[in-house]
DNA sequence: ATGCTAACTTACCAATCGGTAAGTGGTCAA
DNA sequence: TTGACCACTTACCGATTGGTAAGTTAGCAT
C-alpha cells in the first residue's frame, strides 16, 4: 500500500492546478478525480469537503511560499528582498499557478472569514523589509503597502500575460515581461537605498 | 411596453455586479434572474447564452472604462494622466465592482481567443502616456510597461482590500488605502517629470 | 378587428453538481 | 488465520446547471 501522505499530497498538486487555472466555482470533483486518475470519493475520502480540499491547496501554497522566502535568507535584508523578488519573478514565469491560485483566492474571499494562511508569509515579508534602511524610518502602514504593492506588481503582471500575448502577441509580451522584471528589481533597489 | 434598450441594459448591470462579485462560473442565470425580478428565460431571450451575456457585460466594462479616460481629458497628457489615475482609485473604492470584473476577466481568459474588449482602451493610455514628457523619450514596451503596472497597482490592491481588512483590520485597510493613493500619484508625478 | 413582433412566462430537459452509503481488495499486527 | 484498518470503487441521491419548446401578453401598424 502506498504511504497515506504521498496520494494525499498528489490530489493538492492536481487541485492547485485546476483551482489555480479556473478558480474554486470553475472546478469540479469530477474533473479533478479524472485528473487525478481515480474516483472522486478517493478525494473525498481525504478531503471531507470541496472546501476542506481548496483550504488544504491554500495551506500549501502558503507552505511554499514562506519556503521559498526562508531559502533566500541573507545576512543584509536588502540583498534576501532583492533575491527574494526575482527568484519569484523566474519561478511565476516558469509556472504561474501559484501567483494565479492567491488572486483566485483574494478573488473568492468574502467577509464570513475563510481564515488566510498567507498571513505568516506576509508578515515575515513586513519583518524583512522594516530591517532594511528604507524601511527603517518609515511606518508600518508605508511597509506593508510597499510589499502588497510588490507582491501585486508581479501577481497582476502574471496573471494578465495571456491577455497581452492574445492582444499584442506573444514577443511584445516577452518584451514586457523582460521589462517587468528590470521594474521590479529596480522598485526594490530604489527602496532599499532610500 | 418598456423600450428594448432599458430592460436590456439593467439585465448588464445585475450581471456587472454578479460577475463581478462570483466571477463567470460562480454565477449562474438563476442567480441573475433572481437579482433581475425576471425569470432566466427572460434573459436569455437578449442573450442566446450566458457566455453572451458575460462578453456583453465586458464590452459594457470596456465602454464605461474607456468613458471615464475620455472624461478626463486635458491639454496636458501628464494633468490628465494625473486626473484620470486619481479619479480611477476614487471610483474602485466607492464601488470596486469594475476593478474585480477586469481581474476576473484576466484569470478567465484562456489561449482559445474571446476578444478582448479592453483594448482600444489600453491603446489610448498608451497614447497618453507617449505623450507625456516621461514617455517621449521611452521605448513603446516601456510605456506598455507602466500603463499596465499602473493598472494592476490599482486593480490588485482592490480586489486584495477584502483579504488585508480582514487580516490586519478595517482600520489599517483604510490606512492601506490612503498610502497606496499616495503611492499612485507619486508614480504618476515621478513617470511624467522624467 | 387582425396579424405581427417584442418581451416575456411556465414547463420541461439531459447533464452535472457536491455528497452519502455500502461495499471491495490489499496490508499488517496479533 | 483472523480481524481491523486503510485506500479506494461502484452505485446512487436530490439539487442545480445551462438551455429548449411552447405558449402568453401587450403594443402597434395595417
Amino acid at each position: 500500500m502506498k504511504p497515506s501522505g504521498d496520494a494525499k499530497s498528489a490530489y493538492i498538486a492536481v487541485a492547485t492546478r485546476r483551482f489555480a487555472m479556473d478558480g474554486f466555482h470553475g472546478t469540479s470533483l469530477s474533473h479533478l478525480a479524472k485528473d487525478a486518475g481515480v474516483s472522486k470519493q478517493a478525494l473525498l475520502h481525504f478531503f471531507k469537503t470541496k472546501e476542506a480540499l481548496y483550504a488544504a491547496t491554500l495551506t500549501a501554497l502558503a507552505d511554499r511560499m514562506m519556503q521559498d522566502l526562508i531559502a533566500c535568507r541573507h545576512a543584509d535584508p536588502a540583498q534576501w528582498l532583492s533575491d527574494y523578488f526575482t527568484s519569484l519573478c523566474h519561478n511565476a514565469y516558469a509556472d504561474p499557478t501559484d501567483m494565479r491560485l492567491v488572486v483566485h483566492a483574494l478573488l473568492d474571499s468574502d467577509q464570513n472569514a475563510r481564515k488566510w494562511p498567507l498571513r505568516p508569509y506576509l508578515d515575515e515579508l513586513i519583518r524583512i523589509t522594516s530591517a532594511t534602511s528604507g524601511g527603517r524610518t518609515a511606518e508600518v502602514s508605508a511597509q506593508l503597502a510597499w510589499v502588497s504593492q510588490m507582491i501585486g506588481m508581479i501577481q497582476y503582471h502574471i496573471i494578465s500575460v495571456p491577455t497581452v500575448s492574445g492582444m499584442y502577441g506573444a514577443d511584445t509580451a516577452t518584451v514586457l515581461q523582460v521589462e517587468m522584471v528590470k521594474r521590479i528589481e529596480h522598485a526594490v533597489h530604489r527602496f532599499c537605498s532610500n
